[in-house]
Order: structure tokens, then C-alpha cells, then sequence
DNA sequence: TTTCATGTAACTATTGATATTACATGAATG
DNA sequence: CATTCATGTAATATCAATAGTTACATGAAA
């Protein structure tokens, strides 16, 4: 999550595709693992590939229409909480009364994170990078914010 | 959290102390598995534990007295978000905006968990426990619940 | 003094996430 | 039109965290 959100933004300050082998470098990762998450984006139009000589990847969506709860969707809705019930239908009624009540919390919470995310937008994430850049040398390009 | 919960709340239905290995049988696990989760419970007085015949776990306090968030607590407070932030102290200043947004998010839900587990005490789960239990046979003895 | 139970360190196994390798496809370039 | 560059994807490998196991020590009751 927060990673694809940092590609995203390091993409909108693009004009030319970026490749996956400039994206993994940033990132510290492989190129492959790039792909594979942008695949799932891309399935979801929120970003374009190109094969070839000047490919790479592109963003098809304006910033101040995706919400990171988008994003968090196209990414296939991982599980937000590290902790959960022990099994899901359980026969015996102290497990019932435990799992009712540690649900009921889970979800306000999980419910909570969701619309908090649902409420900012890639064109908001950008504006706040924008608004920390001033008052700092240019060390917003891809390579140069990244380098070893 | 799960387990733990449902362990003490049979622990509450019982007089005698119940043993490592009757509890790791109910909970398909190990009994040093069993002893270490206790242990940091005991540590912080939430039960007792005594060696030699007639001996295992009994719980220390008042069930009223307890909430989940301290048990929760007792635990290690580990931690509760399945996601967090690629990074802690980004250079990137792309990071830094899409870490303060995340941040934000990741803070009011697990505050509002919290707060959650703080307002379930053990007492109310075993009360609604026994509200199941009307009604149904009496398979709430931890062995006949948790048979094979 | 034997049995039962916890206490704990050390080790092993399992699992899920991440990373890597290998090879295929397709687009630009000279 | 062959070469290079880039993505697409399956198969495999690595790694770290969690859980489970073994082994042995301690102490209480029978």
C-alpha cells in the first residue's frame, strides 16, 4: 500500500513512462514484483503499459479521482487487521461470545481505516508533496530522492 | 487474543485449576505453547499458575475487573494493522506526504480498536456466554466443547 | 521417592510474503 | 528485419515470523 502509493506519486511528476527497472531500483525491490503489483492497477485502469523502446508505465487516472481506498481496492482488498478469531464458526459458546464481541471491534475499526482512506485522494497526497518540496533542493525526481 | 480470551473464559467456568495440557487439547495446540502465553499473563497478575498434583492455571482477578484491552496489554501489544508504512524516516519527500496521510488513517483506527477492547470486560463476555448457553445442552465443560 | 505439573531454553517446522530466474510476447530502432 | 528494450507470467527460491516440539530442570503433592 504505502509503497504503490509512493510509485503512484513518483509517476504523476513524469511526463514519459517510468520502467518497472527504474520503479524496483526506487523502491529497493525486483522488477518482477513491480510488475506483478502494477498488473493488478493497470486490470483496474489506473494505469497503462507499454512494451518496448520508451515503455514503462503510465498513469491513466486523473490524481484528484482515485481515493487510496481505491487503490487499496485494486490492490484485492488485503486484510487490514493483523489479528483475528481463531476459527470462523465455532460450536463452542464461549468461542461464539468471544468472536461476537472481538468482530463487533474489528469491524468499527476495519470500517473506521476504510472511509479514512476513502477520504483522500492521490491529487491530495500530491498537493502535500508539493507543499514540503518548498523551502528544499529538487531531490523530487525519482532517481536522485532515491539514490543508494 | 482470540485464544487467550477463550482460555480464560473456561478457566472461569472452572474451580480447579486446569492444566496446560487440557488446554492446549481444547485449543489444538502444544502445551509450552499453552505455558508461554500464560506466563506473560501471569506475569502481569491476570492468573496463577501452581506446579505438582491438583496443580495448573487458575485466574488471579475478578472478571469485571478486566478488560480485553488489558489483556490485550498483557500480551505485548502487538501490534493490531496488518499494513504500516514502507518506511519510517523517509528522505523521499513523496514518502513523507504519503506517510503522514497513512499515519493518520492507521492512527484513529487503532485508537478506536482500543478504546473498543477497553469497553469489553471479561465479565460481559461470560455473561453473554451463559446467555447462549440457555437453551442449548450442556456442552460448555472445556473438554466435552472441544472434543475431537 | 515417584508422579504430576509448570518453567524455560534450544531447536525444528510451517507458512506467507517477497524475491529471483527463466522464458515468452510485442514494440520501437537502426 | 534483426536487435534491443520493455512488459507478462509461470515456476522456483529465499526469508522472516509464528507456531510447534524436544529436552531437561524445578517444585509440589501423593
Amino acid at each position: 500500500m504505502s509503497g504503490v502509493l509512493h510509485v503512484l506519486l513518483h509517476m504523476a511528476e513524469r511526463d514519459e513512462p517510468v520502467t518497472s527497472e527504474a520503479l524496483a531500483k526506487a523502491m529497493d525491490t525486483n522488477p518482477v514484483v513491480i510488475r506483478r503489483v502494477m498488473a493488478g492497477l493497470r486490470d483496474q485502469g489506473y494505469v497503462r503499459s507499454e512494451k518496448g523502446h520508451g515503455g514503462g508505465w503510465t498513469l491513466a487516472r486523473d490524481l484528484a479521482d482515485v481515493s487510496l481506498r481505491d487503490i487499496y481496492e485494486a490492490l484485492g482488498e488485503p486484510s487490514l487487521l493483523a489479528i483475528g478469531n481463531r476459527t470462523e464458526k465455532p460450536g463452542c459458546l464461549v468461542e461464539q461470545a468471544v468472536n461476537a464481541a472481538l468482530t463487533r471491534a474489528f469491524d468499527d475499526a476495519e470500517a473506521l481505516l476504510l472511509s479514512r482512506l476513502a477520504d483522500v485522494t492521490l491529487a491530495q497526497l500530491s498537493a502535500d508533496f508539493h507543499k514540503r518540496l518548498i523551502g528544499r533542493g529538487k531531490g523530487h525526481r525519482l532517481e536522485v530522492a532515491h539514490a543508494k
